[in-house]
DNA sequence: TGTGTGATCAACCTAAGAGTTGAACAACTG
DNA sequence: CAGTTGTTCAACTCTTAGGTTGATCACACA
C-alpha cells in the first residue's frame, strides 16, 4: 500500500492526467469543475485524481460557496527534488566523462600522435 | 495504462522497495541476488520489481555467465528534473514571499512603528 | 420554498500491481 | 553426464487504481 510520503507523492504524479491538472493548478487556483472542462472523462473521475493529489499533499482545497477550489502546494515537490538529488550526483560524473571525452578529443591528446 | 515514459518513471520510483534497489544500484552494478539479499521478500517478486526498473529505463542488465548483473541508468531521472524544473520557480517565489517576509520584520518596516 | 448548479458518495466493473509457489531454463562444476 | 546455482516463466490470489453511472449533499437564487 505504500503509506510513506515519497510513494504517495510518486504515485499521485504517475498518472498524465494529474500531472496535466497540476500543470493548469500552476497558472492559478481552480474549481473542479474548470479542471475537469479539458478532459474527456466524468466530473466523478477527476474528483477522484483530486484525491489522489490530495492525499499526497499536492493540492489542497478552500471551500467558496458551493466551489471547492483547488490550489497547488509544491512541498512533495521539493521532497522529490531532495530524493533526485542524491542521484544528481551521479548523472552529472556521466556528464563529467563526456566532457572529459570531449575535451581529450577537442586538446588532440588522444590519436593525433601515432596510431588510428 | 500510462504508456509514456514519464508515467512509467514515476510508477517506478511510487515503491520503497524499487527506490531501495536503485539506492543500492547507486553503490555499483549489482545481481539479482545481491538485490533480494535485503529483502523479506521471494527472489521472484524482486525479479518482478527489476522489470519495472527496466521498463522505465532506470535499470539495465548484462549478462556474464549465469548472472544478469543490474546497472542504474539515470536518463529517466533527468526527465524527472527536467520536469520538477517547471514548478522549481512556484516554490522558489514562495520562498521568496518568506524572504521578504523576513526583511520586512528585521528591518522593521513594520508593527515597530505604533501597534502590536 | 423549490430549482438549478457544483461537487461528492456509493456501488460496480475491469485491469493492473505486488506478492506467493512450483516448474523450467541456462550456465558453471564435479 | 549429473548436480548446483542464478534467474526467469507461469499460474494463482488479493488488493488497489481508474473509470463508469446514479443518487445525494450543499449552496445560491428567484
Amino acid at each position: 500500500m505504500a503509506a510513506d510520503s515519497l510513494s504517495l507523492t510518486f504515485t499521485a504524479l504517475a498518472d498524465p492526467t494529474r500531472r496535466a491538472i497540476l500543470a493548469r493548478l500552476s497558472r492559478g487556483e481552480a474549481t473542479v469543475n474548470e479542471l475537469a472542462e479539458p478532459f474527456a472523462m466524468s466530473l466523478q473521475a477527476v474528483s477522484k485524481h483530486l484525491k489522489v493529489l490530495e492525499r499526497a499533499g499536492l493540492v489542497t482545497r478552500g471551500r467558496a460557496a458551493q466551489w471547492r477550489p483547488c490550489r497547488l502546494e509544491t512541498a512533495p515537490l521539493e521532497e522529490v527534488s531532495d530524493w533526485l538529488g542524491r542521484y544528481h550526483e551521479q548523472w552529472e560524473d556521466r556528464f563529467d566523462r563526456l566532457d572529459e571525452e570531449l575535451l581529450r578529443i577537442q586538446n588532440g591528446t588522444e590519436g593525433e600522435q601515432s596510431h588510428e
